[in-house]
DNA sequence: GCTTGCATTTCTGCATTGTAGGAATGCAGC
DNA sequence: GCTGCATTCCTACAATGCAGAAATGCAAGC
């Protein structure tokens, strides 16, 4: 994000991830591996979980989201979860992304035989 | 491109800026300065030349655009303009992009506070 | 109390993409 | 031949994308 906030193809995907399971209401859902889910089955991208985290703390580095690790006392096994939510910035980001790429596709949805 | 087809995000904006040159109807006016002054002009993004270029490159290694050298005997000055156009993958990989981040934010403009 | 299993995160390393800057090219005009 | 101009090409490095395997932490069965 060469410091004028410009983000990644799969940080801004990872981002919009991300903001669809916080818009399903629960804010503890959000982690990597639900990330990841809604990843594959709403845009059909299908990374690695590795590919996820390292895009996530990257974006943490940056600014763009925040995390926090879950309740000292789970009761269901595995390393403790880390959930995730974004940042004013990262969703200044995701918006910046959008009216850039909206302003090029602009009066081009004719030219490019794209299907609607 | 991990073969699956997956562009960039520059790669993106580059083939947006491409296929507006050529929308507008003179297929000689794409060309390197063209595509870069487009990007800047109409979504605000300033790269180097040197980055348009090698992104055009790469995609024609991919096979995203093609390219040919213009006229040989040039009245004007300066090296010989190539002229760039988008091939039948490109148009596939921006629709793709498209459609991709399309499925991500439908139903999520109101929840993200994004200025329409 | 050891072992197996499970859900999760973390680490490591490499491939691809993003980016700038400056060198090279080719012509015109002086 | 030198200067200027428009353009492309080259080089090198930084940032991002990506996968696979290792580590972590708990529970359950034995």
């Amino acid at each position: 994000m060469g410091k004028d906030g410009f983000i990644g193809s799969l940080e801004e995907l990872v981002l919009l991830a991300l903001a669809r399971v916080h818009a399903r209401g629960d804010d503890e859902a959000a982690y990597g591996m639900t990330v990841r889910r809604e990843l594959e089955e709403r845009a059909g991208r299908d990374v690695s979980i590795g590919a996820v985290y390292s895009t996530l703390d990257r974006m943490e580095a940056k600014g763009l989201v925040r995390s926090r690790l879950a309740d000292p006392d789970p009761a269901r096994g595995g390393r403790p979860r880390r959930y995730f939510s974004l940042t004013e910035e990262g969703v200044a980001a995701v918006g910046q992304a959008r009216s850039m790429r909206d302003r090029l596709w602009d009066g081009l949805e004719g030219a490019l035989d794209y299907p609607g």
